[in-house]
DNA sequence: AAAAATCACGAAATCGTTTGCGTTTTTAAA
DNA sequence: TTTAAAAACGCAAACGATTTCGTGATTTTT
């Protein structure tokens, strides 16, 4: 009784095999494992056996005997997100060449719930963790004990001073800088920036990037074009967003152009500006981070700051996979920033 | 040396606990679980360890002796795609409710990685299957098989009736009936139809709806105004794209809307259509099924039909999960198809 | 005070693998 | 022919958890 109901499913075990051919279970393992043990008369047959009853080996058993699982767990603030999910198909396509399975887990921005889905996946065996933190976490602690104790831990899209370990990411900075430089050489002079509330590394990379370009274009940087929205939901954000632009077109001296710091901010920023009634680019010039495909489309065509989302994840996942497989030897952990590229549009048409 | 280099992290285990405690496996075991065997002060005791060094259940051998994992697998086509981001998202939401945890795979549209997925998924002990089937799979007997020994399967998104079991996804009959419904009040008749050239339940169905729509408007159904595009990838489905828009706009008897079937093929319709120069509404009309929050902010405002795609993840998880949950019992399946909504918008003005 | 019941705990089997080592059989060398 | 060396296979422990059953110790009942 006992011993059937709890099989797992039906699927055949080695005992099942051994039985069959009347071999010890472990002749079986060493055969199908292709063991200098066995002769080639056994493992043929075992072999033979094995594929026409279609057995494929417990990967829970393996991985406890193992003491690795073949799998890697992802943490991301949401699912549903464009970045992320460009990120994710990078991470699976890595991950699926090298036959890992990825478990994903949603922190949605919220710490607690990011240390409990750690905590899930470090009891479930993964082998290593690939993270985008939520923005709430300021509080590493948790990650650089299980880290210490032996996890491989790789960041990606948002970084952190406070982990050390490979962090794969876009060049924000250098992304940020490029997309005011732009705005500047278009002829646009008084260039509000909307941001997060947070202290994410792409928020304050994507900020520093804009004060270096307009520093570097001799303009004087004005803290009153900078509005930091909330970034905990939707609700909030959008109410933050329509405020700074109602702010924005109050001001005496109005800004000509926003560069927006993220993805959410930068499509819910034009849609708002149409909403109220301002034409893009003539009242008012836009460009901001987002990968949508949606951009050629909009109204108007959005300049973007896109960056190599795909790619990160494929970096990431090739990293935390080489951390994976070569646990003893000591890396020298490494940061890599990938290039954002500008997609000049109709939104940043240019003076006059 | 070997206990120690096999240890699947260094968490602690039952065995440290004991050790520590002077107590026997078992004991720490059941005080854990709460046992009634077990005297207050010794449970007490043993909690109190197992939090200080922060112990938690390796799920590896938890799941091999209980027979299940605690986790569901998933398989879609692929993970960067709107709709089923959003599907997830409510997959996921539900899963983590349940404490269960969710293995996304992709098929890429291949009905031999999706076999594969299924497999791997299998022999990695989950619980159950959510799968969004491929374009390209038309045979489910390895599924019904996997079903037969005992797995837990529920179809969402694109359902078939080659397998028996809980299905749920839109109803897509009666979208696409009520978008080629909005099309006719708002004066359009003759309505041309953009498809994939697949056969999955999506596909048809929304055929389907367009014709029922034409057939109960006493509009004779002209089967030159339906194409049908290659969805194996981008490029193709760009191409065919262009191809059947301008085929459309050299006919003598133009169309003067377009229903489009899927989400990749309305936001593209759009963007080419801009391309190629024709004006919409005017020139042509333009509805189609996408969930794309950027609708609003298209040019023009897109007018599209709305799945709830949170919800089918949602759904389709707690249904796998009641499967698992009483595997026993005899149940009933159904297959459910939740309210699409349509979303009026500039791209389906009206005539004049 | 003796018998019975209850309580608190430990030993050991089990899930499906892998693997070091021992054992038997065959083959090669002395 | 005797001995040494491969070759081919089985035994049993181990991974970490759950669970059945058995066994002393304590308490209750008679």
């Amino acid at each position: 009784m006992h011993q059937i109901e709890n099989r797992m499913n039906n699927s055949v075990t080695l005992k099942d095999i051994a039985k069959a051919l009347n071999l010890s279970i472990s002749t079986i393992s060493k055969s199908l494992n292709d063991s200098y043990e066995i002769s080639i008369d056994t493992k043929q047959k075992v072999l033979e056996y094995a594929q026409k009853h279609h057995y494929s080996p417990n990967r829970l058993a393996k991985g406890l005997k193992e003491g690795k699982s073949r799998s890697i767990g992802v943490v991301v603030c949401s699912l549903d997100n464009n970045v992320l999910a460009q990120m994710l198909d990078g991470i699976d396509t890595v991950s699926a060449d090298n036959s890992y399975q990825i478990i994903i887990m949603q922190s949605k921005e919220s710490q607690k719930q990011e240390a409990a889905c750690i905590e899930l996946l470090y009891s479930g065996g993964v082998d290593g963790i690939l993270i985008s933190p939520a923005c709430e976490t300021v509080d590493f602690s948790y990650l650089i004990s299980l880290q210490k104790a032996g996890l491989p831990v790789v960041l990606f899209d948002r970084l952190s001073d406070q982990i050390v370990t490979h962090k794969v990411g876009a060049d924000n900075f250098q992304g940020a800088y490029d997309a005011t430089m732009h705005l500047i050489k278009k002829g646009y002079k008084n260039i509000a920036h909307l941001n997060t509330n947070t202290t994410l590394s792409i928020a304050t990379e994507r900020l520093n990037g804009y004060k270096q370009a307009l520093a570097d274009s001799k303009i004087t940087y004005r803290p009153e074009l900078l509005r930091s929205c909330d970034y905990s939901d939707t609700q909030k954000l959008n109410a933050d967003l329509e405020a700074a632009i109602q702010y924005y077109m109050g001001l005496s001296d109005k800004p000509d152009a926003i560069f927006t710091a993220t993805d959410q901010i930068s499509t819910r920023c034009l849609t708002l500006l149409n909403k109220l009634g301002y034409h893009i680019p003539n009242d008012i010039a836009l460009i901001g981070f987002t990968n949508t495909d949606l951009a050629e489309a909009l109204n108007p065509a959005l300049s973007t700051v896109h960056q190599p989302a795909f790619e990160i994840g494929q970096l990431a996942a090739k990293k935390l996979i080489s951390l994976i497989e070569r646990k003893n030897e000591d890396i020298e952990y490494e940061t890599v920033m990938l290039e954002t590229h500008i997609k000049a549009r109709a939104s940043t048409l240019g003076k006059e």
